[in-house]
DNA sequence: ATTGAAGTACGAATAAATTCGTAGATATGA
DNA sequence: TCATATCTACGAATTTATTCGTACTTCAAT
């Protein structure tokens, strides 16, 4: 569960592909990046190599080819950008957040239920 | 409305004190934040000399000194942060991002009330 | 008027993140 | 086998963010 490696704005972009895909070569990784802007393949692969050095991917050799997955999780990652978030912007209070994000985007009916029932059963477990 | 400035992490905590504060000359603002960590009485003023030719902040001469405060509200930059974290992680869905928030963080029943008074007020105004 | 404490401006060193070129290795099909 | 397309490794340039030292200015108290 120790997992206080903080990826940057580029690692992130790779991750949500791996944690999309499952796992992904340089190159089809490389293809989704570059298809919203331009970028070079050695690029996103000197970013994947040092995502490996910090152990953030693993990687299988499969032929000349290395295919990647994530290590650490989406979840937990999410977590941990979350607990930074609310620190440097939401003076500490997750609460802070939730009504901001919540107020941000015109929610649609299904995504509010979907929400409160959420919370319901937050409260149950709470006792 | 025009926010479209992205404020790094140190700026943030300044523009964090100056929200809180309503306004702060540099020696103040280091003071608080040097109470932290260690952090030299130029540096804060370089780097608020630097939010200064961004427009983040605004400041005004009082005898020798700059009393500076924030240009950019907290609401705006909270939302620009929000939709960066909200597609840098999590795919773009802000009720994923909500969610995970609210499972992050034991919430008191207080504070989970207060949220679902919140979305039923929303509710009333979306329909 | 002089001096010292506290301010500002500014250049530049350092650190961190991003980008890419070049060299060399490896599989594959002619 | 040999050419070539596709990989990896790695050094290094560039860009952005952070940190601080030094020089100069300004106010206030003697």
């Amino acid at each position: 569960m120790k997992d206080s490696i903080k990826p940057t704005e580029k690692e992130l972009e790779i991750l949500q592909i791996l944690w999309k895909d499952g796992q992904a070569t340089v190159r089809a990784i490389n293809e989704q990046i570059a298809s919203k802007k331009e970028v070079g393949y050695t690029t996103t692969l000197k970013l994947m190599q040092i995502m490996h050095e910090k152990g953030i991917v693993g990687r299988e050799k499969k032929g000349k080819t290395h295919i990647y997955k994530a290590i650490i999780s989406e979840s937990n990652t999410q977590k941990q950008l979350l607990d930074k978030l609310m620190d440097v912007a939401f003076q500490g209070s997750a609460m802070k957040l939730v009504m901001q994000a919540l107020g941000n985007k015109k929610s649609s009916q299904k995504e509010l239920d979907e929400i409160k029932a959420y919370i319901t059963n937050l409260e149950q477990d709470n006792g």
